[in-house]
DNA sequence: ACACATTATCGTAATATTGCAATATTATAT
DNA sequence: ATATAATATTGCAATATTACGATAATGTGT
């Protein structure tokens, strides 16, 4: 075995557990963050700022991505991600009911 | 390599990771949301509920724990989890702020 | 102290994640 | 069309996570 079994869980806490992942690690945290504080965002720029490989940086980008966070156009010759403030909200959302339900006959 | 390189992010990017990885899990996911509907739990019931075995479940609610998510007591011949209430919060009040954070610039 | 029930730990196997070098792809500008 | 720069993908190695059976440890009640 080993595998997670994500086919016993609910839904929504399979898609819980998929958002959280995306934040799960410190490299795709910083990039979301730095992201935010640029105007126009170029992946070069990433790998600089954070000290990992470009392969690597790529990587976690698509993780990013393929969890509908990030919204990309070439501008010029360079790639600007933007971060999709409908998709963080949805996620913020998600997260905080979570807790709020979760905050039940705590102690 | 392999490993993750947490020593070259931040403090605060690691701790978000930190937390975001204790829900990064549907069977955490769905223990601690378990915990918060039960007003004492006990790990045998979360066994029947989740579907995994007593060892992956108690192995689950170490991680919760060590993230200081859990208070436990003896009561008679069961443990009873409940969930801090202040540290979940504190986490919600880390992930919020950073949710917030990452709006900026946003499209 | 002893039996019983519950929870934790150990050992092991399978899968997933992380990271990078090398290579391929893509887009822009000339 | 070609050269150039930026980004994505591939292949591989190392580490981490997930899961479970077996066993150990712990606490309760008699």
């Amino acid at each position: 075995m080993g595998a997670s079994k994500i086919n016993i869980h609910t839904k929504n806490h399979n898609k819980i557990a998929k958002i959280a992942k995306v934040f799960a690690h410190p490299a795709r945290v910083a990039i979301l963050y730095y992201i935010s504080k640029k105007e126009s965002c170029i992946c070069n720029d990433i790998v600089d700022e954070i000290g990992l490989s470009q392969a690597t940086i790529s990587q976690h980008l698509q993780v990013i991505k393929n969890a509908g966070l990030l919204k990309g156009q070439f501008k010029g010759k360079r790639l600007c991600y933007c971060i999709d403030i409908k998709k963080l909200n949805e996620f913020q959302d998600v997260m905080n009911r979570y807790f709020i339900k979760t905050q039940v006959n705590s102690c």
